[in-house]
DNA sequence: TGAATATATGAACAATTATTCACATATTCA
DNA sequence: TGAATATGTGAATAATTGTTCATATATTCA
């Protein structure tokens, strides 16, 4: 039984330690899911597209002005976001205006920030 | 004034909004510094690893194991993590056991798990 | 309708990065 | 001391990804 679950090439230290945790470990789909997640967190520009909004709903021109961006490169990013439902839309006319989905963006952002300056 | 601030070649829509926001987003370090913390989130060997040391400290050896990796892999992983601060280690002989290195990246992954649960 | 403007998108390029492999270092113990 | 074991590391490779550029789509308004 043991021996499907633990990789019989690597030399164990701990056997039952091993095997708690390997049981305890959440799916790899959520595993996969939580790092794409934390990916799109994982660069400058969005980070700032994000701490734009995070102040107000802005429109992609916007936001490539302040980010000293261009427009289509914060339009793909903005497509990152979306789909990651960090960010959603509404429509005026031409202009398309973002703003953050829910709060779960500002507290990962704040964890963050704590993290960051406790050290 | 203005002119120092914004960008001339891009068209604004709402210029009061894009000054208030330019002055109140963060500093380019902060900015960098906070996507190259979530930048080691985003990745799922190392989410993985995360994962395991919420539950136990464990040596190099017997991560890779639960992991699925070998101890290269996740040595060379391991080094990231404690270069951001997000683990520990101590040393027992030939063994190096590592542990998470403070609250935040349980609180981090917990913020992570609820979003994606929520969706 | 046609010009002007805001946004979106596909392809290409450049840069970053995770893993592998070979090897180095450190520690134990016979 | 020397073999065995655990971990660390540098270089190379393969894969991923952010930006740019050209262009497409959508909307307004004269």
């Amino acid at each position: 039984m043991n021996e499907e679950i633990l990789n019989e090439d690597i030399q164990i230290v701990d056997e039952e330690k091993v095997l708690k945790v390997k049981e305890t470990l959440p799916n790899d789909e959520l595993i996969f899911d939580l790092a794409e997640l934390f990916k799109v967190f994982g660069d400058s520009t969005r980070m700032k597209i994000i701490c734009a909004l995070l102040e107000e709903e802005l429109c992609v021109g916007d936001i490539a002005c302040i980010t000293n961006s261009t427009p289509s490169a914060i339009s793909h990013q903005l497509r990152v976001l979306k789909q990651s439902k960090l960010v959603k839309y509404r429509k005026e006319g031409k202009v398309v205006y973002y703003s953050l989905d829910d709060d779960h963006v500002k507290e990962i952002f704040e964890k963050g920030r704590e993290h960051i300056e406790e050290v």
